[in-house]
DNA sequence: CGGATCTTTGATCACAGTCAAAAAGCGTGG
DNA sequence: CCACGCTTTTTGACTGTGATCAAAGATCCG
């Protein structure tokens, strides 16, 4: 069985509007990469030649403070690319960890090999441009919540943004990482995670093991957003508005 | 005097690369724009049919929550850009207010002259994806640094910024905008950074008034990145470590 | 000089971090 | 299938930090 089928790569962001022909041959390029959870697929550190792309489960990015302390940067999921901000300015070492949060599937690429393609492929040198933009604002968001929110609406939140990335139905879902991870991605610690999420009970949100149920989404919207900045401009809260 | 006797356009990253020839006839298309400090170039909501590019200046990029708080998205300096984000995403309201944080010289352009202007001349795209990306990483850090630091400690890192940015003499410079802007766009109270200046003295940083002397940039540098996980690929920090 | 804003100082409070321990969940092997 | 040990999560008590409210000093500018 060939990648192209295997895998239903027009749901990688990377890829979008890219002729057939030239898909095939990004495919062709690419050597698969499977990863049990929690096993590594960089560290922080190591000499940097590889690119990838998360076809399938999701990728803990963290680095450590002098201190001991573990920081996540990011979680990647699928369509999310490893190592790009390396590849775009010429790193020789990854600048975080990089492990499993779920079993995954990857696509990986010589860095050199993926830097010829995007200079000749200007689609996808746009979706990659397109995709750090992202990954830009969404960050400036994260930044701007841990301001203005509190631990309970920012968990909210991230409840709902699960949701819309995933399609998961609000009334029943299971969380995709482990609890602590995602409180290590919302920058609090586990604990703390733990008490807000007993808070969050007040506006119907019940979580119970690894499955949640947001009783009521319009309450939690409201909740979550009654101190944000971002209100109108926020895609996560206009998809709620107006579900599809 | 024509405007590119008049500015040094090429302080200005965007137009990095650019052939005179080139970089003439965008300057043409430019209209300028003087703001006096406090002055709002537009506000959250304005019709958006204007990009900018700083000259000369600050200009403070905010806006607020729903319960009447003040955040601090960007404080924006020579060489960046305004209303870019909205360009790109086809905004047709600008998502924040700018108000000019000393007075300022900007370079203004219709979005859609710029849109054709990027379409055609691929370094100039390039130029300016590659400041958007600058930004994100900016942001990923200083969301990091949120969790990773304290008050005293993130006042440190943005001074070292400013010298930095700026090129300011360490031992002796000044406040570039208002104590309670700088204490915005870290996301603390002025009252916070009020009192963490003055912890501050403990590492050799006296700030009076306006004026800042850091006695030994090597003491705030250690102070400053004790808890720090971005340590070894702060760019930041490496220009403290060998300085130019 | 006087009114405005900005900054500092003081007192108090609330929230999240820390440390410690109990409880629940998970996987392994008998 | 249960028992065991390990990890993850929860709960509890305490602490430290920064937000908040209020008021006093500075500073700026007309």
């Amino acid at each position: 069985m060939s990648i192209s089928t295997t895998y239903p790569t027009d749901k990688l962001s990377l890829f979008f509007d890219i002729p057939a022909t030239d898909r095939t041959r990004l495919l062709a390029g690419a050597k698969i990469r499977y990863l049990k959870k929690n096993e590594h697929l960089f560290h922080h550190g190591d000499p940097c030649s590889t690119f990838f792309i998360v076809a399938e489960g999701a990728v803990h990015l963290h680095r450590q403070t002098p201190e001991g302390r573990d920081i996540t940067l990011h979680i990647a999921i699928i369509g999310d690319t490893l190592g790009e901000e390396e590849m775009l300015a010429n790193k020789v070492l990854y600048q975080a960890d990089a492990v499993a949060a779920e079993n995954c599937t990857l696509l990986e690429y010589p860095t050199e090999w993926m830097r010829q393609q995007l200079q000749t492929n200007h689609t996808l040198a746009l979706n990659l441009l397109t995709a750090i933009s992202k990954r830009g604002s969404r960050a400036l968001m994260d930044r701007e919540q841990m301001v203005t929110l509190k631990t309970p609406q920012r968990i909210g939140c991230f409840l709902m943004q699960l949701c819309s990335m995933y399609q998961f139905d609000p009334k029943k879902f299971t969380l995709p990482y482990s609890k602590s991870t995602i409180a290590s991605k919302l920058g609090m610690e586990p604990e703390s995670f733990s008490r807000a999420l007993s808070k969050l009970k007040e506006v119907g949100v019940t979580v119970e093991g690894m499955h949640v149920c947001i009783h009521d989404l319009n309450v939690l919207n409201q909740y979550v957003c009654a101190t944000c900045s971002i209100s109108e401009d926020c895609e996560n809260c206009s998809n709620i508005k107006r579900p599809a």
